[in-house]
DNA sequence: ACGCCCGCCTGTAAGC
DNA sequence: TGCTTACAGGCGGGCG
C-alpha cells in the first residue's frame, strides 16, 4: 500500500543505489506486470545496455531516466516492492522482473498481486500511453502550492473531503492511510463537503497535508502488520508508530481518549475520531 | 460529468 | 482443525 511517503523513500534510495548503473541483462518473469508491452522481449530489448541516469517520482509512479532517452516507469500498485539484491540471493515468490547491472548487483520488482506494473516508454509518449499521468494533480511535497490556491480548488467542489484527497487528479500521492491521518490532523471529518470549509479550516487542512507527508517521509513511510511495504533493503518504515487513527479502531484517541471509529466510505475503510473531527 | 461500485489479484485472518 | 469468506486498496472502467 505504498503512498507518497513510501514511494518517495524508495526514490531516494534508488537515487543512491541505481543511478549511474548500467543494465546488463533483464529477466521478465511475470508477464502481467508488463501488460503495456506486446511482449516481454520488447521490454527487455529496450532496457539491456541502458544506463540509469536519474529517478523521479510522479505521484505514485517512479520514472527511471535512461541514457537511451527512454523512460522505465514503475507503479507499485498495492503489493509491489523494489529490492536491491545480489545475483546469488534466493528469488522471492512473485518476483516479476529482475534487472542485473554490469557492476555487481540487481534490482528486483516483486509484486504478489500484480496490480503494479513496469514498462518502457519515451518522454513524448508518456502522457499519451498513460493518460492518468498527464492528469495528475499537484504534488504536495515536490511542488507545494499556496493555501489560498488550494482553497480555490476546494470551493469549486461539493465532493466529500476524503474522496477528493485520494483523487490523484486533484492532488497526487495520497491513499487511504495518509488521507485519514491528514483529516485527523486537520480536525475534519472524512464526509465534509469540500466547499463547506471555512477559511481557517482550509488553511488547517493544507497545513496538515504538507506536515503529515513531510513527517511520514522523515520516518521512511508506514509498514503495517502485513509488511506490504518495505524499503529497497527490506527494512520497515517507522511512521506507523505515529499513526493517530489508521487501523486504531476501538483504541483511545491519542488526543481526547474517545474510541477511534471505523466506517465504510466509498468502498474503503475510514478511521476517524468522532470527537476531534467535525 | 460525476459519484459510486466492481474487478483485478494474493495473502492473511476471522468465522463457522 | 479445516474449510469458506471477508478484507486489504490503487486504479481503470462501467454504470446510473
Amino acid at each position: 500500500m505504498p503512498e507518497l511517503p513510501e514511494v518517495e523513500t524508495i526514490r531516494r534510495e534508488l537515487d543512491r543505489e541505481v543511478v549511474g548503473k548500467r543494465i546488463k541483462s533483464v529477466e521478465a518473469i511475470g508477464e502481467r506486470s508488463l501488460r503495456r508491452h506486446r511482449s516481454p522481449k520488447e521490454f527487455i530489448a529496450k532496457l539491456e545496455g541502458a544506463k540509469i541516469s536519474g529517478v523521479e517520482r510522479r505521484g505514485l509512479y517512479l520514472v527511471f531516466k535512461l541514457d537511451t532517452g527512454d523512460l522505465l516507469v514503475c507503479h507499485l500498485g498495492m503489493s509491489g516492492q523494489l529490492r536491491r539484491t545480489q545475483a546469488k540471493d534466493p528469488r522471492a515468490d512473485h518476483t516479476q522482473v529482475v534487472l542485473t547491472f554490469t557492476q555487481a548487483g540487481q534490482l528486483r520488482f516483486i509484486d504478489p498481486r500484480a496490480f503494479g506494473e513496469m514498462f518502457v516508454t519515451t518522454p513524448e509518449e508518456l502522457t499519451e500511453e498513460v493518460p492518468e499521468l498527464g492528469e495528475l494533480g499537484f504534488d504536495p511535497v515536490e511542488t507545494p502550492i499556496s493555501w489560498t490556491v488550494f482553497g480555490e480548488m476546494l470551493v469549486k467542489r461539493s465532493t466529500k473531503l476524503k474522496a477528493l484527497l485520494v483523487d490523484q487528479r486533484f492532488m497526487a500521492g495520497l491513499g487511504n492511510i495518509y488521507s485519514d491521518e491528514i483529516l485527523f490532523a486537520a480536525g475534519l471529518r472524512y464526509d465534509r463537503p469540500a466547499n463547506s470549509l471555512s477559511t481557517q479550516e482550509i488553511r488547517r487542512l493544507y497545513r496538515s497535508v504538507v506536515e503529515t507527508l513531510h513527517d511520514a517521509v522523515k520516518y521512511r513511510g508506514s509498514t503495517l502488520a502485513d509488511q506490504g511495504y518495505v524499503d529497497l533493503f527490506g527494512k520497515a518504515g517507522d511512521y506507523q508508530e505515529h499513526h493517530k487513527v489508521y487501523a486504531r479502531d476501538g483504541l483511545a484517541c491519542r488526543r481526547c481518549r474517545t474510541p477511534i471509529q471505523k466506517a465504510r466510505f466509498a468502498n474503503r475503510t475510514t478511521f476517524y475520531c468522532p470527537q476531534c473531527q467535525v
